[in-house]
DNA sequence: CCAGACGTTGTT
DNA sequence: GTCTGG
DNA sequence: CCAGACGTTGTT
DNA sequence: GTCTGG
């Protein structure tokens, strides 16, 4: 709110300077456009600008500042931003297919050390005809069935665990479409203060290859009438370990549940919904690593390894 | 009935 | 698609 | 999740 | 600040 203040009265200004035109008119011109985004407001002032003026327009363009300056938060220290938002997956396709029952082909796909929303990333699904777990590359970010705007997809990495049985997005998937992620490891950003963050990783305290509880979707893209698979991770309260990092965490399925989540065994949403508690933190264990891994371009092995300086 | 929303993270 | 609000 | 972009016009 | 892309 009062960034807008700021730039209505710079624009302003810049506009007086510039055009002559009287102060009363513009300020009266910029409220009527109004608006709650920034770059409609310089949108604003060059259509002013081209009302008022017949040289040519570039000499009289007003662009956003370099930095849009806004006040730096209060630090909070002990909590960050940060959570499910990047992962690891660099066990090998025949490793995941073993540890999780997988049968059929397997797609092919490189070690991941920083998996990212938007990408194709291996997920585990129950093909209820064949009777048989399959993996899958799918498409992280949920994009539901009636969305007509794909781009929702980078706002659908995640589903809280409070809310996935009865909001709109996420319900019909929660009903009849749900999935395992496989992983080995995921980064969390601990806020150190208003400037600096750390990035953690969070994995089994024996290194071993686990399941994030996940939903899928299809969605038919109308261009070219082919449909695509998209996917969201269900996140919950954190454990003990993750919670000095964030006040959110991954929800965590053990193997005993995986039958029950793939939908290979009755339960109720009841029974489905206690499947997502906090995965017991005397199993896991979290380490400091690269901030390297906070650019989704960065993806070496070495992104994991822990940082001894931090 | 139709129109419009449907989500996450984080912040103060 | 499905639900709520008007 | 973080990184990075983010608007417009008409004339030459 | 808000939004998209990875």
């Amino acid at each position: 709110m009062g960034w807008r203040v700021d730039v209505v009265s710079k624009l302003t200004a810049e506009l007086l300077r510039r055009s002559g035109v009287p102060e009363e008119k513009v300020r009266a011109l910029l409220q009527a456009f109004g608006g709650s985004a920034m770059m409609p407001l310089y949108s604003a002032a060059n259509e002013i600008i081209r009302d008022m003026r017949g040289q040519p327009f570039a000499e009289f363009r007003i662009g956003p500042p370099r930095n849009f300056g806004v006040e730096a938060a209060p630090a909070n220290l002990g909590y960050g931003p940060g959570m499910c938002g990047r992962y690891t997956i660099h066990s090998s396709p025949s490793l995941i297919a073993e540890r999780f029952g997988v049968t059929g082909s397997l797609p092919n796909f490189e070690p991941r050390y920083n998996a990212a929303p938007l990408q194709q990333l291996p997920v585990i699904r129950f093909n209820s005809e064949t009777k048989e777990r399959r993996l899958d590359l799918l498409r992280w970010g949920l994009v539901p069935s009636w969305a007509k705007d794909p781009t929702i997809d980078s706002r659908m990495i995640n589903a809280r665990q409070e809310t996935v049985r009865t909001s709109g997005a996420f319900k019909t998937a929660f009903a009849k479409r749900r999935c395992l992620v496989p992983t080995d490891a995921f980064y969390e950003w601990k806020k150190l203060d208003a400037k600096t963050k750390q990035p953690y990783a969070i994995a089994m305290a024996d290194q071993s290859l686990f399941a994030f509880a996940g939903l899928w979707e299809g969605w038919k893209n109308p261009a070219t009438q082919l449909w695509e698979h998209t996917y969201t991770i269900i996140t919950g309260e954190p454990n003990a370990v993750a919670a000095p990092i964030h006040d959110r965490m991954p929800a965590i399925l053990p193997p005993d549940a995986w039958g029950q989540w793939l939908g290979e065994e009755e339960a109720s949403p009841d029974e489905l919904a206690a499947l997502l508690k906090p995965y017991p933190a005397e199993a896991m264990t979290a380490w400091p690593v690269h901030r390297d891994v906070g650019n989704v371009r960065n993806d070496r092995p070495d992104l994991i390894e822990r940082l001894n300086s931090a």
